[in-house]
DNA sequence: GATGAATGAGATTTCATTCAT
DNA sequence: AATGAATGAAATCTCATTCAT
């Protein structure tokens, strides 16, 4: 008997633990903001706040995995998305997004804000973006004056709108998703002509991360 | 001279400290967020916490008076925009909402989340939306299946895309709108046809108030 | 026309504020306990809050300007009793001392913690006291053994009674103090008999003054 | 040893705290009034400000309790001396509850201000109070037209006395007592007849509670 | 390893007192 | 002299984090 199969048990318990003080925190934090007190977390989860901070060292921490597995989660499902070879992977990825995002993980507001330690992640995101857009664009199905910073920003925009209208109207994204997509899409007519706003710089994309608010 | 007229001094100080309160105010939940401290905003206004206290009784009560300011701007400049009979107004006044929102003004999250008691405001704001909003479909500017709370979700949209870029790209949210008027404009060609999905209900947009979070 | 001449209107402003803040006080203090705030004192009395510290430097001179008021009357009342040679003058004081304590004043807790300047007045007192007891017992309506500071604690006592009933009866303190008399008349029959407690004594009754709690 | 066994050892700990700041509140409020500072009790117990408001969420809680275990302890002698069936239980109760206002306990003040939640303990007090007093006129050590708030007045009046004294001569309350009661005794002669004033009614005694001031 | 009590820095709020007008 | 705004120390209370059991 070794060692490991007698940690094994307790490994199982820990992780079970990790899972409940995880799904504790997506449910506090969803119905309080983040300002929801780690003890109700712990309460939630049914442990002691020894164990939480056993699995994590700190608030900060626990709201990073919170942040961490939404972050997985995105780019598992860009993944998929960019499978698709026929142009619409780019919607899809949106779509699955915007469920995503419209799931009450109670840490959606920290989403788009990565640490640079999450920035590989992120660059494999945007990557995708990339070029699923230029695949859709090959298509005709995007406007070939947008720039992958327009999706992000698209992105951006669904989180806001899904924040405020979560609590009443779950699955109003998607109309605005709609619109969003039938901006991208080629113009002709009375207001056809490239954009004319300068996009976002790939350079300053980047660059969003961490701290700040309002 | 009048009694009025030698007491003003004193209101004039008073009258001023507040408006450098809200200033600080600003400033610091713009810098901190909302969870920055009364202690900070006392500081940065230059006086004690006393009279912090004395304008504002409660730190609420000092973030809904900033966020009371900026939707008494907003509803100003909707008012402005109401002006224009040439179906512009909409554009305009979304622009001009979109830079409201772009100030440090340190409470633009709660914008969008008023009490009942700003009920009536809203209501005359979203009546001039719905006004412009007609204005520019019988001018051909937007199509016709668009609804008004399109253009609420609309600027939650800005909101989240401001709140996220902000920090480093001040004027990226121009581009985004820029696309999502795109997609409210008349389409002809390949991806024409009525928007699919249901808009959100006047009903339910009324309801969006008050508390709740992620 | 002299400075007096001029200053005298003003004087009599000052008189005013002065019996207009102690008029107030009582009020507040009686409504709300001493923890009663000095801004309402002053908002009550009508005046500034620089008024007030302008008559009463601190809040402690307000409230022993109070209590002295109260202590005041209580002289005035007993030297009354003490022209009395009929035997009733104590207890023809003790009945308007009652009467005095049960009046809304705000500071009747502090009466009897009198501190050294008031010493004086309050040794007059005990004379008289002790002069009336005195005659009370050579007219027979008092028994022998009871000692002057016997005295002191019914009135004591009935500042027991009567905050604590004033709410609800205001005149429940006349039974109790019938009763207290009662106790103080000569007996005979089963339970006559000297009082076997030692009584307090003069040195240690001069001796209660100022600050102490329960 | 069961785990109930095992956890023990930790709610000794917190019983113990617990018994330490009931404890130290009682010294420091008796030391300061109910005005000393939960920080004073909180370093006084040598315990954190955290733990005390574990154990007692508001200040108030914590001198609720304070009040409540004096009034238990007030009721558990009631239970005792109800037990004398000789016509002195009444005598033996008031001699008791004298000892226990004259304790330094720190809230003696709330004692007899309970609130609606402390209902029943007092209406037993009263219903023993009643009943031992009935005994006692049986056994002709009380007059018989004392009425049970008689004995209640009695005992508010023992605190006004023992307040007043406590600090220079703990025991001056036994000989006012002494007075008390012999009020309470029949009476023959000259000053015989029955009271007077009306005695304050059931109904108003059961009003007396919760707030009010001087 | 788990528990939950303890910690104490820091947050908001109050209020006696001072001071500019 | 009067006003009431400003002050800031102190009070109550919260909560992320530590630690004894």
């Amino acid at each position: 008997m070794s060692t490991t199969e007698l940690l094994k048990p307790l490994r199982r318990d820990a992780a079970e633990n990790r899972a409940r003080l995880l799904d504790a925190a997506a449910l506090v934090f969803a119905e309080q903001g983040l300002d929801g007190s780690v003890e109700d977390v712990a309460r939630e989860a049914g442990v002691g706040m020894g164990t939480l901070y056993r699995r994590f060292p700190t608030k900060q921490a626990l709201i990073d995995e919170l942040v961490g597995s939404l972050r997985r989660e995105l780019l598992e499902l860009a993944r998929d998305a960019a499978e698709r070879t026929d142009g619409t992977g780019l919607e899809e990825l949106l779509l699955r997004a915007g469920h995503l995002q419209a799931e009450p993980r109670g840490c959606v507001e920290r989403l788009w804000r990565h640490s640079d330690a999450e920035l590989e992640a992120m660059t494999e995101f945007r990557q995708i973006l990339r070029e699923q857009l230029a695949s859709a664009q090959e298509h005709g199905r995007i406007r070939p004056d947008v720039v992958v910073t327009d999706i992000s920003m698209l992105l951006w925009s669904l989180r806001g709108v899904i924040e405020t209208t979560r609590a009443v109207a779950p699955n109003a994204w998607r109309r605005h998703l709609e619109i969003l997509l039938a901006g991208l899409r080629p113009v002709s007519g009375r207001f056809a002509g490239d954009l004319v706003e300068r996009p976002l710089s790939d350079a300053r994309a980047r660059r969003i991360t961490g701290r700040d608010t309002d």
